[in-house]
DNA sequence: CAGATTGTCTAGCACTGCTAGAATCGCCAC
DNA sequence: GTGGCGATTCTAGCAGTGCTAGACAATCTG
């Protein structure tokens, strides 16, 4: 008993250290950087070994998208806690996370379509972020579905976001960009 | 001059060919599925042709993406010209654009990161399907920066348009968020 | 028709994700 | 301790990728 807990516990050790290999790595050069090769390197053990945690590099890029659902709801519910301006505060630390973390964010949004979304099988973080935009959108809402509004408010940051980074947008005008959709949100 | 120019013309619709022949590959099977050995067997030449005409495959992905362009400027300006409600109608049919063509829409907004945007030296037909997109806005614009209101407005657009395909926003009330979105707008 | 040039192809490099089977390690009973 | 046994880990390799050097063939020129 005890020492299979040991040895399940290791297990889960590496399993942690792997999935923070991967998103330093992306983090530092990109997925496109994260060959199976590098990521056995980075956490020394061989490649086959990462086939026993996950079933595949789609299987380690969603574990890294899982872990940026929380670190994304911890900022969002940081910045709605800290102001009177929730709805400005919750879309500047959406923005500010997408343009710190790329890679993340790309896992999360862009890739690895495996995650179930709109649905309660969703990761609890991903249902924790979406709440934190919902209740700040709740007082500009009016008599719209809050649900919906809050999709569409996400939407939006989210194509901000998006085109910002593929260069399809300049960022010069981006805190503008932003006024002007809180502007049209309440 | 005559040999010359016969030569010039068949390599420019080979290269026509070849781009054809990935858009439709992509089409019908996604990018991955876009190799450039299956790209010559397609146009029943062999790999290295492909490179004496471009760089490599994001050149290639590049090229289907200009077209895509041209022929999503096409149908913002039909859909303007055809309607009272220029701004629905010009939504509808990005998102009907981005929904029947992905392939083509990620190969234009989501990849090929080569293509200078928000400067002159964009493809012409790119700053087309933009004028579409600000006129169809202008009515409703206010005070605000016509150009500025514009981009959002795209964002919101292309928010909703990979969020939706990537399985993070239900198929389902669509129709719903993008009145919601309009309502917004005006 | 010979020679030069242009164009095209064959073959191969270095890399990718992934896996079968060999080798090694750690635990347990004796 | 020590041998044996299972689980674990590694070495080696497969089939595929984008891309390219150098051999070959076709074409036009004098």
């Amino acid at each position: 008993m005890s020492i299979q807990s040991r040895r399940e516990r290791e297990r889960a050790e590496r399993e942690k250290l792997i999935i923070t290999a991967a998103r330093e790595l992306a983090e530092a050069e990109g997925w496109e950087a994260v060959t199976t090769r590098r990521l056995a390197e980075q956490v020394e053990y061989s490649q086959p070994v990462l086939y026993s945690h996950f079933t595949g590099k789609d299987a380690i890029m969603t574990a890294v998208a899982v872990e940026g659902f929380a670190d994304l709801a911890a900022d969002l519910a940081a910045a709605r806690r800290d102001t009177d301006d929730a709805l400005a505060a919750v879309s500047a630390a959406y923005l500010s996370f997408a343009d710190r973390r790329p890679a993340i964010y790309d896992a999360m949004f862009s890739q690895s379509v495996n995650l179930p979304f709109a649905t309660p099988q969703a990761p609890a973080a991903l249902h924790a972020g979406f709440n934190e935009l919902a209740e700040a959108i709740r007082p500009h809402a009016g008599d719209d579905d809050l649900g919906l509004l809050t999709e569409l408010f996400w939407a939006a940051l989210h194509g901000l976001a998006t085109l910002t980074r593929g260069g399809r947008l300049p960022h010069e005008q981006h805190d503008r960009r932003l006024g002007l959709l809180l502007a049209r949100f309440r």
